[in-house]
DNA sequence: GTCGAGACTTGCGGATTTCGCAGTCTTGGT
DNA sequence: ACCAAGACTGCGAAATCCGCAAGTCTCGAC
């Protein structure tokens, strides 16, 4: 049995290096599993595993790797805007100085929930959640501005949350 | 029995309206359970309705009808740029005209995957995912900036996703 | 006041899934 | 050549999921 599914199972490397970064290197296989669960969370692995060409158990272990790993979480996600959080902002940061260390400042605070380093006209993306207005300027103003080697921010409050989606596969 | 857990309970008006924006009300208790898939979207139905004071059953239902409605979904996230894909940004779009209808644009293209209105320098605010800097041009250059009444466009390109979180809660 | 709808509970059995573990196979190092 | 580690399979046992039925409770409509 077996007889379809990923076809390039003997041909790839069984490897499990790190690459340069860090960051396990994925194979095919892998991949594969996790676009399953981008569709649905809680698939079975016995699913999952007819899907990829794998055995229950396998799969079972593959993903509790990934999971120890922190290459993948498995949650459930929602528009904050419909769960109670009345403001929510996108705040673009200029830093003077070492940008990992605002970067990592911002990660440390509860109401920031997504954090990039960028090339352009900002150093740093942060996302922020809010209660309310006040909760959102207190958090810009007198905690964001205050941190050292903030040079300047620019806030984006949201309106209206159009699209999110987790399912752009893997490639 | 039932001795601890959300104490509000009868105090809790039972209502399913939806409120102003077609967006269904939300309680206490579907808060809880989806707090609780925040942590882990796994998490077992009986478990979970140890926590918030419910049957299995009746967490199961609700469950369900969270996810038919949309207002929740449960999925396994990854930082794209582990698993293959090589560029990714934020893209600021000025739009002379109806917003609405570019922001219906970008959310059709599967290389979007993140779209909000907002208040700002910028009308909306785009997250696009790509395999390469080829993609990432074209995207931007031919398809985003040719759409009609966009007037503007400004890049961020990340290079270094920090924090990514769903566990925000809920209040 | 009565009725009906909706939400919840309890209980249940069967199908399915999860989980732990022993055993096999392959690979890379020495 | 041998050994150790990692990955996978197979297989019972335990836990979970799922649908269903019957009964309770509350709220709002009539």
């Amino acid at each position: 049995m077996h007889s379809e599914a990923v076809a390039s199972r003997s041909a790839e490397p069984r490897d499990s290096r790190e690459s340069r970064n860090g960051t396990p290197h994925l194979d095919s296989v892998s991949l594969a599993i996790i676009e399953q669960l981008q569709e649905d969370g809680r698939r079975p692995y016995a699913a999952i595993g007819k899907a990829v060409g794998l055995s229950e158990a396998a799969v079972r272990q593959r993903v509790q790797k990934l999971l120890d790993q922190g290459v993948m979480q498995i949650v459930a996600v929602t528009d904050p805007l419909t769960v109670g959080f009345r403001r929510q902002a996108m705040v673009g940061v200029n830093v003077e100085g070492d940008v990992e260390n605002v970067a990592d400042a911002l990660t440390a605070m509860p109401e920031v929930e997504y954090v990039v380093m960028t090339a352009g006209s900002y150093d740093l993306l942060a996302e922020i959640v809010c209660e309310d207005d006040d909760h959102l300027l207190d958090v810009i103003n007198k905690r964001i501005r205050a941190l050292p080697g903030v040079r300047s921010t620019e806030s984006f409050v949201y309106l209206k949350l159009k699209k999110q989606t987790y399912m752009w596969g893997t490639r």
